[in-house]
DNA sequence: ATTAGCACTATTCATTAATGAGTGCTAATA
DNA sequence: TATTAGCACTCATTAATGAATAGTGCTAAT
């Protein structure tokens, strides 16, 4: 067997970086046309979109030896060769200058911003539809994360003999509510001085603290004998308790199934599971939130078997204070990576700027 | 032409009912079996199913009037028949005997009853995602009309120099807020005298009659003169002021893109279409509340042109007091009407009968 | 009124052959 | 030595053919 020049990889021991450049850059040709055109691409073709500078014959060597290399599979003998997530890692990894938003999505994304007094929901919702919409992928956004945003504002409310409503503002202008249940009757005026204790006990706080604030309460036992504060504490107690798992609004997952890249029966069905099974998906969202920047998720990459088929883009959005949840594109690993990371990444941008806006700091 | 007696439609005529009542069979058998098999059904299977009771040949005369009622249609002159939505409409019509509802389906939905503070809105998506599961069709449902539910509290809650947080509980036990701007820097005592106020003046009253109301009450200028009240009507106008046009939930859609009756490419879009265009699907479940039970839509009977190849099954929900939205279902023509029409009555029952115990009534 | 029988029709499925895109290898070339 | 032209080969796709099949419609017999 002959012994080539492989480029990209073994480029130490040839020692000539002539020839890797070069497999870079048909490497480079083959993603953007499969990407383009989601069929195998052949040497001929890439011959000619590469401006002739190189021979079929040629282009056939490279090809082989990307192939090798693990960039490359032909789906038969005779077809052209369709590149692998590891050309697709390559791919998006030498992407060096991000293509300017084109005007059209700015204008389509403009409605984010235009919004005042929406609830923060609805502004997730509005984004993630609009991203679906452009990018026609199926988008993610994670709401808010209870635990990092800080309490602006707690309310208790009677709403019945044991029932007593729950209203908590945080920061980032989310407002969760829920009903608790009581044994004690408690009058409104009690609830008032119980309000108050906990606003001023704990606002400013993040949801985590004040969890942990009051099971020391608890536990500390400093309360006993006050009744009010030991009231307090123990409503406290069950009005922060985390009782949502983190939401997730999910949109246009129905253009997923018109893509091409998902016909077969068994990877529709993978699809299908993947987001009924929203757990993967937001432990991605979550994982986003940890790094600034736009997050590339490709094919197998992904832990979860059933978005092996996919790439994820996501980007998280903050207010000023915190990284409050994160975006994201859901779609074929044959995605057109540019214009995609781009566009999630302005959207990330644009829901920042509005929830800070919004936001009460 | 030989005339023959039609069966069905024109028994007036023939004065023989026997001949009717047997056409009625032999659609309802072939409705079945298509429901079943999802595929052309013929003579011979017919008179197989029916038990040998009528032979092939007489079975063809049947469906070749059956024909040309428009009851039946052919894919192609050597193929069996397939019922049109005329047909699927004489036989939900005739259905008289509700099946009982499976043991397996109750046990569930058995989650929609069990919880305990629950946001009612997450209490509709539990069922709603749980409707799709068991039908493995799309299912959607309205979250209740803002507008018919009566006020059960209202609370201003300052957010910051400009921006007051409204949150109005309806008497469904639904929470709603939303942030409104004002000029004015009000003090929180301030707006607690407003709250007072609306509370007192607004409290049992639908939130119709509060627009209604407010309006009046600014056209009639009676309280020009008194500061605290000019404000508080001032206020409530904008807190009152109707801005979300009416949600739903969608769960589901992509079994619909599993079903075999949805491959081709154009149903696909269509169904997209719909759902994208979520009014078309919202004014068929407004339209549900006005009357009590079940209702059936089926294929071209849907005014919206995308909904042409689909079945929709719709049911409302109500608290004690008034009807609230609708669940339903959304699937093709051929479901099974029986069962999906039993579901989804169960669905709505047991919707019910959980919010009226979390309304505050 | 019902049914058996038969001619007729259209789909489906497997087989075959032609086409074409693309590769890998070898030998010629710059 | 790197590149390229040329050629044999492979395999998918397509169209055409024919057999098998499922179904109808009509007519004549029961």
């Amino acid at each position: 067997m002959k012994i080539r020049v492989k480029g990209i990889e073994n480029q130490g021991a040839s020692g000539k970086t002539n020839s890797n450049e070069r497999s870079m850059e048909v490497l480079q040709s083959i993603v953007e046309n499969y990407i383009k055109n989601s069929e195998p691409v052949g040497s001929r073709t890439l011959s000619k979109t590469i401006g002739f500078k190189l021979s079929p014959a040629t282009i056939r060597n490279i090809m082989s030896d990307l192939a090798e290399s693990g960039y490359l599979i032909q789906t038969h003998t005779s077809a052209g060769r369709v590149p692998t997530d590891k050309a697709y890692r390559f791919y998006v990894d030498s992407i060096s200058k991000k293509p300017a938003i084109p005007e059209q999505i700015k204008q389509k994304l403009s409605p984010v911003s235009n919004v005042q007094g929406t609830p923060v929901e609805d502004i997730l919702s509005k984004a993630v539809h609009l991203l679906a919409e452009l990018t026609k992928f199926a988008c993610v956004v994670s709401t808010p994360k209870q635990s990092v945003s800080r309490l602006q504002r707690i309310e208790l409310i009677k709403i019945s003999e044991d029932r007593i409503l729950v209203i908590l503002v945080t920061k980032a202008g989310v407002v969760r509510d829920k009903i608790i249940f009581v044994k004690e009757n408690h009058s409104q005026e009690f609830l008032n001085s119980v309000t108050s204790f906990l606003n001023e006990e704990f606002k400013n706080h993040s949801m985590q603290e004040i969890r942990e604030g009051i099971h020391q309460s608890i536990v500390s036992d400093r309360h006993r004998y006050h009744d009010l504060l030991a009231h307090a504490v123990r409503l406290g107690k069950k009005a922060f308790e985390l009782n949502q798992p983190g939401e997730m609004f999910i949109e246009g997952q129905m253009n997923l199934l018109l893509d091409s890249h998902f016909h077969e029966q068994s990877s529709v069905k993978s699809l299908i599971d993947a987001f009924e099974q929203k757990t993967a998906i937001m432990k991605i969202l979550d994982e986003s939130m940890k790094n600034k920047g736009v997050h590339i998720h490709i094919g197998i990459e992904n832990d979860y078997e059933h978005l092996h088929k996919c790439s994820l883009i996501t980007a998280s959005y903050r207010n000023k204070q915190n990284v409050l949840g994160s975006i994201g594109v859901v779609g074929p690993t044959s995605m057109d990576y540019k214009r995609i990371i781009s566009t999630v990444e302005y959207t990330a941008k644009m829901l920042s700027k509005t929830i800070s806006e919004q936001s009460y700091d």
